[in-house]
Formats: C-alpha cells, sequence, structure tokens
DNA sequence: TTGTACGCGTTATCAC
DNA sequence: GTGATAACGCGTACAA
C-alpha cells in the first residue's frame, strides 16, 4: 500500500531491520574503519539501507558533527556575468567534492555580508567562499576562528588573512599600459572600481606605474572611480568624453564597465578603436557571442572553482598554515577595441 | 581576555545568564505568544542574549522542527544569463522572506536532478524551486511529498502537479508569428529548445500555430532542435543558412540562441535583417549594452523571485490547494533584428 | 507566567 | 566486532 506520506527512514529503522544496533549502522554507512565491523554484517546492514532507500539525515549529522557539509559563496553582484562564471566553476568543484553551495548575495554592503556571515555560522557551514569580500566586523571576528575561508578576486580587507585565489591584477594593469604605450595611446583614462578593493586598486596602480615609468602620468581626472556595472560604465564615459579633453583611450575595471563605455562612445557618434579605444578586464563567457571586438585580460574564471575547491581542502586538513596565494594565468585578449 | 576560539553560546548559557529556564530564553527569542511570559523576563533575556551576541543555531532548530529555513533552486545551466538573473532575482526576494538559497546546477540531466533532491531532503530544506525541470524518479516521489515546489518557466513534466511561474510561451510564440508575417517573412524557421521542456515546446507550438492559421507551414527542416546555447545556435544556424533554401528569418527559443545565429549570420557575410532577420526571447539584461539591435520576447525577470516567494509562502501555510499558474506579462521588444 | 523533560537523527565514547 | 548510551542545540507538551 502507497502511504502518501511515509516519514523518512532513519538510522533506527534501519538497524532494526538489519538485525544490529544504531551504532553498528552508522559505522558501516559512514565507512569508518573497515576492521571496526565483520563484512556480512556490512552486506546486511547495506542491503538493509538499499531497500528501504535510506538516505542519511545531513541535519542530524551536521549538529552532531557542528559542521555542515556545505560552503557557502557570498558575491557582490549575483547578475554580474563573472560573479555568475564564479558561482557555475565553483559550484560544480565543491560538489564534486561532496559540499553543496549556498549563494549570498551581498551587494558591497557590509551589513548584507555580516547578516549572511552569522547565518552561515548559524547552521554550522563548513567553509566559506568570499568574492568580492568588503570590510566588516563579522569578517574579522570569523576569519580568526578557524572555518575554512577563501578569498576570490579580491584579496582581504587589510588585519584579515586568508588563502586566495585570483590573477595578478598588478602584472595584468602593467600589461594594459605597456600595450596603450605600443599603440601611442598615451593620451589615456582608467574607469576603475572602488579603489576599497584590493583588485581595482591594483589593477589601476599596475597600470599607471607602468605608463609613469614611460613618463606617462595619469592625472586624477583621468582616474574615474565608478561601480562596476554597464549602467556605471556608460555614466562615467559620457561625461569623460564630453569633457573638455576627451581621451583617446579608456582602461575599464572589469568587462562590465567596458560595456557600457562603448555604448556611450557608440551613442555619441566615436568610432572604436578609430576614437577611442577601450580595453576591458575578465573577458566573460558572452564576449565572443557579443563583444568579439572587445580587447580585454582575459581571466581563465573557469579554473577558479577547483582551484578555490583545493584550499579549502588543504584548510579542512587542518594544521597551521601560512595563508597560500593561487595566481591564475592572465593574458591579453588583442582585439579590434585597441 | 580573548580567547580565540571561544564556543557560540547556546541557549543555556543565555538561561544562565539571565536567571530563566532554557524554555523561556527559547519562548522570548521565537516570539511565540507574548502572554507566555511578561515583560520583564523578556527584556532581561533579549539583554543578556544581545550581549553574549547569542545567534541561534538554525541546525538545532531545524532538526528540532524538521524543516529548514532555505529554499533550493535548481537550474539547468548556471553560466546561462537567464538562469542567473532568475537566481538573483530569487536570491533577493528568498531573503526578504527570511530564507537562504542553496543552488544547484542540474545541467539537465535527471540524474545530478535526483542527486540533488536527495541532497535537499535530507537537509531539511522546505522549499524547492525547479527552473528549467527534466523528468526524474525523485521528483515524482518528492512532488507528492507536500514540500512546497514552485515551477519557474517550465511547466512540470506530466503526471507531476505544482504551481508554476513563467510566461505565457504559446502567446508568446504567436505574437512573434504575427510580427514575423507583418513583415513578409514567411520564408522563416524556429531553432528551439528541446520538445521535452514544456517552454520551448509552447513556444514553438504558438508560433507555429498562428503561422499555419495564415497559411503559412513551418515544415520540419525549418523547425531545428538545439540546445539553448550560443555555441548550439551558431552550429545549427550555419548548416541551415548554408543549406540549400536559408530562411529569411529565424526565431531562436532564447537569446543564447539567437547570439550564436547572429555571430553565424554576420560570419558568412549576411546582413542583420536585410538578409536575415532574427528574433530572440527573454530579453536578457545584456542586450541593452550588448545586443541593443535585438528583437526579442521581454520577459520580466526580476519579477520572477517575489512571485515564487509569494507562492512559496502560500504552500507553506498549508491547507489543499489547487497548483495555482501566474503568469507574468511578456511584451515584444521589436528592435533592428527583425 | 515559568520550569522540567523529552525528542529530532546522527556520531562518538565507552563498555562488553 | 558489536551494543548501549550520551551528547549536539533547539522547541514544546506538560506540569507547576
Amino acid at each position: 500500500m502507497l502511504s502518501t506520506t511515509t516519514k523518512r527512514p532513519t538510522v533506527e529503522d534501519v538497524a532494526r531491520k538489519a538485525n544490529v544496533s544504531v551504532a553498528t549502522v552508522s559505522r558501516v554507512l559512514a565507512n569508518v574503519d573497515p576492521r571496526r565491523f565483520s563484512a556480512e554484517t556490512a552486506e546486511r546492514v547495506r542491503k538493509a539501507a538499499r531497500e528501504m532507500n535510506y538516505q542519511p539525515s545531513e541535519l542530524g549529522r551536521s549538529l552532531r558533527t557542528a559542521t555542515a557539509r556545505a560552503a557557502a559563496l557570498l558575491v557582490p553582484d549575483t547578475t554580474n556575468e563573472f560573479c555568475a562564471d564564479v558561482a557555475s566553476s565553483l559550484e560544480g568543484a565543491l560538489q564534486r567534492n561532496g559540499l553543496s553551495m549556498m549563494l549570498c548575495n551581498t551587494a558591497e554592503d557590509p551589513a548584507k555580508q555580516d547578516a549572511y556571515l552569522e547565518q552561515i555560522e548559524s547552521r554550522g557551514i563548513s567553509a566559506i567562499v568570499l568574492q568580492g569580500v568588503v570590510e566588516s566586523p563579522a569578517l574579522l571576528r570569523m576569519s580568526a576562528g578557524g572555518t575554512p575561508m577563501v578569498f576570490v578576486s579580491r584579496r582581504p580587507p587589510d588585519p584579515v588573512k586568508g588563502d586566495f585565489v585570483g590573477v595578478d591584477n598588478r602584472g595584468a594593469g602593467a600589461d594594459v599600459a605597456d600595450h596603450f604605450l605600443s599603440k601611442g595611446y598615451e593620451d589615456c583614462a582608467a574607469i576603475h572600481g572602488s579603489l576599497r578593493y584590493a583588485a581595482s586598486r591594483e589593477r589601476l596602480i599596475g597600470f599607471s606605474e607602468r605608463l609613469g615609468q614611460h613618463g606617462v602620468s595619469l592625472v586624477a581626472e583621468r582616474r574615474i572611480q565608478s561601480q562596476l556595472t554597464p549602467e556605471a560604465g556608460h555614466r562615467h564615459a559620457r561625461a569623460l568624453l564630453s569633457g573638455k579633453s576627451p581621451p583617446r583611450a579608456i582602461f575599464c575595471g572589469n568587462d562590465s564597465i567596458a560595456y557600457g563605455v562603448y555604448r556611450a562612445a557608440i551613442d555619441m557618434g566615436l568610432r572604436v578603436p578609430n576614437d577611442l579605444a577601450i580595453f576591458g578586464f575578465d573577458d566573460n563567457r558572452l564576449n565572443r557571442w557579443l563583444a568579439p571586438w572587445l580587447s580585454t585580460v582575459h581571466v581563465p574564471v573557469s579554473d577558479f572553482g577547483e582551484a578555490v575547491a583545493g584550499l579549502l581542502k588543504e584548510q579542512s586538513l587542518g594544521g597551521k598554515r601560512e595563508p597560500r596565494t593561487v595566481l591564475l594565468p592572465h593574458s591579453l585578449a588583442i582585439r579590434e577595441s585597441a
């Protein structure tokens, strides 16, 4: 007879059916030391479990072991394509390591980030991945508290230490500067993300330092701080390009900004790259189809997940470690726009 | 003195500090019937909790109540922009309703979907949102089991019933057909998603039926089944356009396909819309910046989250309900490409 | 209005 | 090898 609301079987049910104690069931199914139970009982238990379609409750296990087999990913903007790709890559890698993923949107807001960190703690979640971290009180507290933690893209804000996965932002910025110089784009500007974010800061510093080494200085009016969205890029580009001395080239903090800048240029009747050169950062997956013209720094985002998962595994093995940094190789994707 | 690994305080700690029993603490903090405790004890408890920075363990609560305050979102392809936008919209709406979100990538694979459904069950997760469901054994079992469940975009496969949030796919397909007819694009084709997916099926049926009503028949060679990616769209478009009778216009199953079709057309030296008209579906957020030329069916994706959250809330209130359908308004965004 | 005591499903510790 | 049993942190029926 089919009852619609059959309760899930528990260890106890399996134990009864297999004629053993709950302890044995747990031992067999958790696959501890195979010397701790005989092969035949093991078979009996497994058979019973299979027949009742038993699935251990992750809830019970989590409570007992004080750790849920899940990781939380905090991103600053779920709709940003780069973030979405990181999420995708990480979700796959975590799944392969037996971890579920909880996705949290911090919207660059320290309060929201803290609220999520509290929730994460109260759920016993055993690993935290911060893609685009912001400074916040709970972050400091938790980073001291031993939960495995990996920072992606942006390095942790100052007192906080932790593993990092990203690219050599400074080097990449310098590479773009080299390219601009080789093209004769001395008359250039940068529309970059907030300097409170390490990644944005490093990209800008690498860029302007290299320019400086060749006698080109990036004056303050040519360093525009912006949100990392097409909307913001569009707005700032309009202002910049309709000013009294519009630049010949713009280095953008990410591809999203570059999309907005491009649109602004087109709207204003400028030709890219003849009138304005544009350089992005990230090389979003969709570029191949929708922005094949965009010169940008290629970031191997699909490799981020595995790198992060690897570090989390290392950390969970315990033992004192120095914070590690994994720098994935970037490259310049030189296309039409610059 | 600052201990680095202070254990989290529990109800018991708070109770001791406030000189009450654990029951009282629980009652006060859960905000049950305010008649069940005096205002002054309540204040004492809250003060103690605040001072110790007490956060209830969601794990303990979940185990006790057999329901975690979280929802799972299953998507067929995390990197698809439409899915990402649904995820973003839903995450916000859930958060406002006090629910966390677990993100699961099924990759259109029934086995993966089932693995996730098992996990979800074992975590006591109280709500399931399936964006782009596929048919699978566990789905049938769980849909009978009372867990609140909402289907997004694609209606549930046949024996399964459940609430639905999406657009009138059939009507939208017909609208596109009308537009094609008004433009004189009788000589057209469709590159659509798998017919096993209700949404793809309905879009195609609406489109071809309306054409048929005007004496235009969409022959089999002009109905191309495709994955919902730019890569697949590109591949199929190349084949179609280099065949002996290339169509004058193509209706695509979603914007991703349309991006690939567009690229194929450009690569082959065709002008859009002069040589080939293209119509998409979804109106991805990025279109404004990267594909402002794409005519497409606008879907109000940012409203999906609230709609889903609303249905989940209704369902969790219990009581027998007939499956509800929420159809959000679509519209044709007529731009250059068609 | 408050407190005591039990149970949610699991794993770990101890006996045997 | 295996079995009782005690936690984990919480909510709640019941008693006071």
